[in-house]
DNA sequence: GAGGGGGTGTACCGTACGGTACTGTACTGG
DNA sequence: CCAGTACAGTACCGTACGGTACACCCCCTC
């Protein structure tokens, strides 16, 4: 039963074409060597060369957020606030800074155009969900007391782009070559969560659960 | 001398057809097609498909960030700082939202990979002259005592990507037919102006020009 | 009114790519 | 030993695209 294998060593391939060319630079043909497969096979198991392009990014989709899940959780109980939102942004930031993880957002993007059904649930299980969940959590906290949030979700925002934009976008523009020191994302984590807090902790003299 | 005209108008119909279609996917004979032009009168004037393209790009990143010139000398000079401030998010938001420069912001993300100097020249004229003239503008402000920064570069980020960052985030990954509603898009800024002022502000009590 | 620069239209060339057909082969189960 | 299956390899088809060549045209200038 090699079935699997195969399917899973080119769609291993496909992927790293797909990431270098975009979908319509890259050659099937190209994808099948690199495969060490043959092009009939890719063909029995995917069909089209869109259905292998799509088949492929959504299985990079599955599971992003679980690796915040249990931070989230572990956020959502915390008393310490402040070094654990630091973990949280740390932990944020050297996720959403892999290679493997940037790369498949700057093909999304490029293709968003090409495949709209794509981009709209890359955009739903990654940013969306871990919205959602740092949403939840921020409530917790303001209904125990140590968080000021009238807008949940406008805050997991504000949180989540104020820890990754800078990394982030760099990278979209000048390429994966740039990398980062974890020195460097560690920064940027600590100073999003003292703009964060700033904004949204509970400063002495605050009524303990006000808007 | 209706040379001018003729690359303007192939410039403006390429630049259409490369945005609906990526780089790869445009194709020469349709560019000539919407600009009304021959094949022939493309090649004579840009050589090759990739230097049209490069023209192309380059031409819309002249002038990016002079819109922001005045409104930031005016926010460097301001005494009354929030509603400045504001404006100037306002006036960000709406300039960075709009379809023209986002579809571009897309293509350049897109072909980076395959343009990597184009992408550098993008974030050097888009981002990175926005971030320094609005660090300028802080480090100023800061002089002034009506603002704590200790590092200019990082608030002037913080300040952009709060502003932007939900909107532009959207548009990247579900595609140019999602739009704002320009109260929409003034909460953000405003949002963000609170944000940012909650943790770069100078509140009472604070010494007038500590860090 | 001859000449030339800049343009259009079209036909064309070479190549390359998505997708298919066909052959041969290794393995597996009965 | 046989049948079936999954695969590699390769040749192939149709089409399409980047880029060029050629014929013709308009307009301006001397």
């Amino acid at each position: 039963m090699a079935q699997a294998e195969v399917r899973r060593r080119i769609m291993d391939a496909a992927l790293e074409v797909f990431l270098r060319d975009g979908y319509v630079g890259a050659k099937t043909d190209e994808i099948a060597a690199a495969a060490g497969a043959s092009k009939q096979t890719i063909y029995k198991h995917f069909g089209r060369k869109e259905a292998l392009f799509e088949q492929i990014v959504l299985d990079r989709l599955t599971g992003i957020d679980e690796i915040f899940q249990d931070a989230l959780r572990k956020l959502a109980a915390a008393d310490d606030l402040e070094p654990t939102l630091r973990e949280v942004a740390r932990n944020f930031v050297h996720a959403l800074t892999r290679p493997a993880h940037l790369r498949v957002r700057r093909l999304v993007i490029a293709e968003a155009g090409r495949f709209p059904n794509l981009g709209n649930a890359y955009f739903e299980a990654g940013p969306g969900r871990v919205h959602a969940a740092l949403a939840a959590a921020f409530e917790q906290l303001a209904g125990r007391g140590l968080l000021r949030v009238e807008d949940a979700v406008l805050a997991a925002n504000h949180f989540t782009w104020l820890v990754t934009s800078i990394p982030v976008n760099k990278v979209m523009f000048c390429g994966d070559e740039v990398t980062f020191r974890d020195a460097e994302l560690e920064h940027y984590a600590d100073s999003a969560v003292r703009v964060f807090l700033a904004a949204y902790g509970v400063r002495v003299g605050d009524q303990p659960a006000g808007q």
